[in-house]
DNA sequence: ATTCTATACATAGATAGTCTATATATCGGT
DNA sequence: ACCGATATATAGACTATCTATGTATAGAAT
């Protein structure tokens, strides 16, 4: 019995970089926030999360910067480049795009 | 450099199934059917189409029986079952429901 | 006749992304 | 002293998709 997915394939980084655009953020906070903002639809595993941020940094999409948060915890700050930006930009278009297609699949009788 | 994806990961089952809703239809035929109505959006490579149809037959979603078509070609035509129907109804309101998720990560400013 | 194109099915192997499980560490509150 | 929440990270499993390849045949064009 397949199980109930915790995210779309292929939209984590997408997310990820839109969570980017409002502050830097470290990725235990990114997971939060795409928690908070989808409802509680969206959970972020832990080892979705790093490998994909380990991805953006290698892309040189977001970097990082270690940092105490506002309760002295270290943490790994990562903030969107302007390379990171433009990706967005492109994922956000494919994404609509995508889901126009499917949709056109999907209603018509 | 990343390529533009063909597909959504995880949305093909669903089309599939959503495509076999309108008539039964061969493999080959489900794939020209889905580019079209996604207007060339959505391409279905046979490396993704047949191990996909070998899943939904194994899970009982769809059953299958060789035919010839109306162009006299043998084909193997595939026909939606009564727990094919329920899942795709499962797998339409999953989709939903993480699309609008995914809705209100992005949205928000 | 032969060649070409589109139709039709299928699989092996590569690749990529996500999930499960595990490990480490520390802050603050009880 | 302990516990829960915060915070990062990785190994290994699993799954889905894509690339590449192979087979076969009908019909059209040369």
């Amino acid at each position: 019995m397949p199980r109930k997915p915790d995210l779309l394939p292929g939209t984590l980084d997408m997310l990820i970089l839109k969570t980017l655009t409002r502050a830097p953020l470290h990725g235990y906070g990114i997971a939060q926030s795409i928690k908070q903002f989808s409802e509680d639809v969206l959970t972020v595993e832990e080892g979705s999360l790093y490998p994909a941020l380990q991805r953006l940094l290698l892309r040189g999409w977001v970097k990082a910067a270690w940092k105490r948060t506002e309760t002295n915890r270290r943490a790994r700050y990562y903030t969107l480049t302007t390379a990171g930006r433009k990706q967005l930009g492109i994922e956000l278009s494919q994404f609509e795009q995508m889901i126009a297609a499917i949709g056109h699949v999907l209603q018509k009788a």
